[in-house]
DNA sequence: GTCTATATTGGGATAGAC
DNA sequence: GTCTATCCCAATATAGAC
């Protein structure tokens, strides 16, 4: 039997992918978990605490894991670009068991709502700043601040890829999760190893601040 | 002197890049354009073609300008990745004159309203299509369907760049989005050059349909 | 083409019985 | 912990004067 709380957690997860944040009633959580209306308030206080208890629920695990990929490589000394990317993405991939959980994952980051800025920063930070410890240990000939932006725009591509599973004019396709993100690998590692051309290295002289920020 | 509607297509579009589609209230919008609650359905009917006006007006400039950028360089016969990705990219870059662009370019692909969809493709389709042959043409040797994917990784790390101009815990930076494109193109390129791995090439057999899609 | 005023609906949140 | 009923406000949209 499910609680109250994970009817709503999952209804709400299910309408926030979907539809987001702010198109979604508490309304029609309720009536699509079928509970009462007012126990959304009893359990969560408001819409907003109800979304960070998604996001703790779900995220959490993922980056647990992810964090414990990487202890394993660091044990083993096994810092490659490759090796690193899967830890990063290999913990997403099994979370196809549930429903949604992809979208929201991805829907998370992209959600301009104001409460989600730091329970990113929460459940991302330190977790970003820790592969791009290994991603430069794995480097070290390319410079942290490149670095940084390659990680960014390999996010980005993760990211697009969960909320739009399929890409434009392919139809309709049965791969999973464990192939696309194979192919995303693939398509990144050479970025993330290509030395920086002498245009962006004079450019562009930024300083490094510690304080590390979302996804 | 503004009229009426490029003020409240102005104040619209900035909204709706803070806060998102939903959570934005014609109110609101009405309130910061100094204009009257009633000039935006006088104007555009109705909330949706307010967004539709906004898609119009920044989308298709852009994409007109990439698609031109692309027969020079059939004239020249000048197909490298390179060339293709500044194509696609660089109308990008003079559009900060214009505050907010970016982010609403961003904002639009992940914006999960249904009305959306349309609007994409009408959008984003054909100019998709084109640029995806072009690409097949300079890399004659990588399946399209892999092309394809690639293409989408490349897109999802754009939006991110355009949604997110700065990655996490880079500090603030200075770089304009043309240095940031710089780093893409950069990172892109061996990426769609790579050759697809043995483990790839027999699994995920999918058709591939003509009709296209969004971005 | 611009305004005031209003119709109508649906939102989040709460009080209080059970 | 769960329900009913309701408060209060904000939303989109429209009617109709100017």
């Amino acid at each position: 039997m499910t609680s109250t709380q994970d009817c709503l957690l999952n209804a709400a997860e299910a309408l926030f992918a979907e539809k987001g944040y702010a198109a979604t009633s508490l309304r029609s959580i309720a009536a699509r978990a079928d509970v009462n209306l007012a126990a959304t308030h009893y359990h969560f206080g408001s819409k907003e605490g109800l979304l960070a208890a998604i996001v703790e629920r779900r995220v959490a695990p993922i980056n647990q894991a992810r964090l414990a990929a990487l202890d394993v490589l660091e044990a083993e000394g096994n810092f490659t670009v490759e090796s690193i990317l899967q830890a990063f993405l290999q913990p997403l991939i099994h979370s196809e068991e549930i429903e949604y959980l992809p979208t929201i994952i991805g829907r998370i980051d992209s959600e301009p709502h104001a409460v989600m800025k730091p329970l990113l920063e929460k459940q991302f930070g330190e977790m970003a700043r820790r592969f791009l410890n290994a991603i430069s240990v794995a480097l070290p000939d390319i410079p942290q601040q490149e670095l940084k932006w390659r990680f960014h725009f390999l996010v980005g591509a993760m990211l697009k890829t969960l909320t739009h599973p399929t890409p434009l004019g392919l139809g309709t396709t049965e791969d999973s999760y464990e192939i696309k993100f194979q192919r995303l690998i693939q398509f990144a590692i050479p970025g993330f190893s290509a030395p920086v051309p002498a245009t962006l290295k004079t450019k562009g002289a930024l300083k490094t601040k510690g304080s590390g920020e979302t996804k």
